[in-house]
Formats: structure tokens, sequence, C-alpha cells
DNA sequence: TTGTTTAATTGCAATAATACGATTAATGTT
DNA sequence: AACATTAATCGTATTATTGCAATTAAACAA
């Protein structure tokens, strides 16, 4: 029914597509590195629903979490990030008509 | 709770988290512009889901549409699609760290 | 006017996403 | 071992999304 291509920009927009996961996202780039529970803090939701969304960040390789003793350290999977850019750039800067057709 | 650009940024991505909005997308950067009836055809959905879609991506202003008798014409807002590109970007080209973190 | 074509809207059923309290699991500390 | 800390999982209520049949609306044609 769609390309594979539609299904993964799809699936990668998706995910995108709720401010907590960009907030995250953002923090993780800002400070490199962060636990679980700081996101919680820093974002103001529950610990649970945090977890939930990185989970959901994790599960399409764009972060990576190790643990540290009784912390999870997570941060930007890098190598997947770029690759997401790549794809993701493909169907953003697609060549736009010269001028508007109506 | 979240930033006005956190917000925005997931209303974006939310729009593109479906194949179907995807495919109309691309069909509309392929032909440059397209009915409603064609799209139910081409991607193989009902035409009240196809007019469903068209109109969340009108609502973000992606695209628009205009009367020509009996059918719609729709194709790409080109000015918004550029703004859009360029706050895409802005979140897609953080600046990566050297190495990761864990 | 009457019919034809196309798209929008309505209503509704099915599914998915979200948030969080309660609990469990894992690790470290005393 | 007993306790403390942190994160994952489970269960569940709420809300949002999706798809489409049926209908309505709008424009044109005869």
């Amino acid at each position: 029914m769609y390309t594979d291509q539609q299904k993964e920009i799809a699936l990668i927009a998706k995910v995108f597509g709720h401010p907590a996961r960009v907030a995250i996202l953002q923090q993780l780039f800002k400070i490199d590195a962060c636990y679980c529970g700081d996101l919680s803090e820093e974002i103001g939701l529950a610990q649970p629903t945090i977890s939930q969304h990185l989970k959901e960040l994790k599960t399409l390789g764009l972060i990576k979490g190790t643990v540290e003793g009784v912390k999870v350290c997570y941060c930007i999977d890098i190598e997947n990030w770029t690759k997401m850019k790549m794809l993701m750039h493909q169907f953003l800067d697609q060549d736009i008509p010269k001028a508007d057709c109506c």
C-alpha cells in the first residue's frame, strides 16, 4: 500500500509528533547525556511517562541508554540520528515547483 | 509546559506521521498538482479518507486547494513549505556531540 | 430544471496513543 | 540481609486518530 520509504518517514515523524519527545531529544542534545529522573523533573511528566517516551525513542534507535549504577544514562545515537536525518532531508528537500500551481 | 517551538515541531511531525499523508505530499511534488479523486485512486484509500488527510495538510498550511470547476486542485504551498523546512532543519541539524557519551 | 460529477461533511466503529498510580526489577549502600 | 534509589513494566482510564459508508454541497451539462 505504501512504499518502505513512506512507511519509514511516517514512523520517524510519528515519534517526533509529541512535544515531550521533542523536549527529551533537545535536552539530550543540550546536555549530552541525561537520566530518566532528571528528564522527568525537567519536562514535568511522571517517571513512567518519561520512561515510555524514552522507550519509543530507543526502539527507533535515535537514543541509547547505558546502565550507570542505579541510574540509566541516555544519549543521542549519533550514527542513527545521522541516518535518520538523511532520510528526512530527502523528504523535506524535494524539488519544489518554480511557482504555485494554484 | 513545552516551548512554542517544541509544540510547533510536534504539530508538523504529527502530520508527517502517517504514510498516507507522506504519500499525498510526494505525489503533489511529483505531479505538481492533483485532484482528490486522483489521489484516492493512486493511494488506495476511500475519497472521504483522502479528503480528511488533505484537510489536515491544509490546516497546517502545507498545501492549498483551488476549485477548478467541479474538482479541487491541490498543490504544495511553497512559501509555507519552505518555512516549515527551516524549522525542521533547526531541529534535525542540532550540533551533535563529537562522540557517543554512552 | 434535472441529472452528473467531484469533494466535503457527518456519524460511527475500531484502533492507537497518552498519562500515571502501583508494582516490580535491578543496583548499590549500610 | 535490610534498606534506599532509580528505572521498567503493568494495568487502566482517557483521549485522539483512522477509515469509511452515507449524505450533503457545489459546480457544471443537457
